[in-house]
DNA sequence: TATATATTTAGATATACATCTAAATATATA
DNA sequence: TATATATTTAGATGTATATCTAAATATATA
């Protein structure tokens, strides 16, 4: 769980995750918002997708990325478990 | 919003609050659970309290830690914007 | 085969972070 | 005032992280 709010931890992370909110978006589409190499990205991507945050789907030359909101559920129940007092 | 996840993403922290979710414990309390010193336990004690995820008060020459049930509404509704597609 | 899109690798740099030790400071109690 | 509890400060160390450049690799398309 520590491995997912670390991924979190990032404000371009959030950022990408706030434009893949919107739409699902190529690897170049995502750039375009940033001032970082593509290197860069691909990095933040990489950690992103380790976690189960993001998906990817190669359409073509290009690789489409979008939220993965299966793991949504899971990363509320947590947090919930947190700070629901006196529950195990 | 990422200095919050970036407070949960040390697991020596997250054990904190799984501590503090049974039951309000002072700080030497808290220390038993782990095997750092006083000074290191202070500084993750701080980093929690700086974004609201414990509050302290003193009791005679204690100082009690409780988690700070109030800010979990808003972390949740912060990670459901995240994850909430068509919705701005 | 050449080009476009994306990932990966390697090495470099700078910053942040977790931890320690040791000492100082603060508050409350005996 | 001496002791207990906790915080803070300062300096040190080691690791992790974000970023870069540059090059290599992979996949798909023209």
């Amino acid at each position: 769980m520590d491995r997912v709010f670390q991924a979190l931890s990032d404000k371009n992370r959030l950022k990408i995750l706030e434009l893949l909110k919107k739409r699902d978006m190529s690897v170049g589409e995502i750039l375009e918002n940033f001032s970082i190499t593509n290197a860069s990205l691909s990095h933040h991507l990489d950690i992103l997708k380790r976690v189960n945050l993001i998906v990817s789907e190669r359409k073509g030359q290009y690789i489409y990325y979008s939220l993965n909101v299966s793991v949504f559920e899971e990363i509320m129940m947590q947090i919930s478990k947190i700070f629901n007092k006196n529950k195990k």
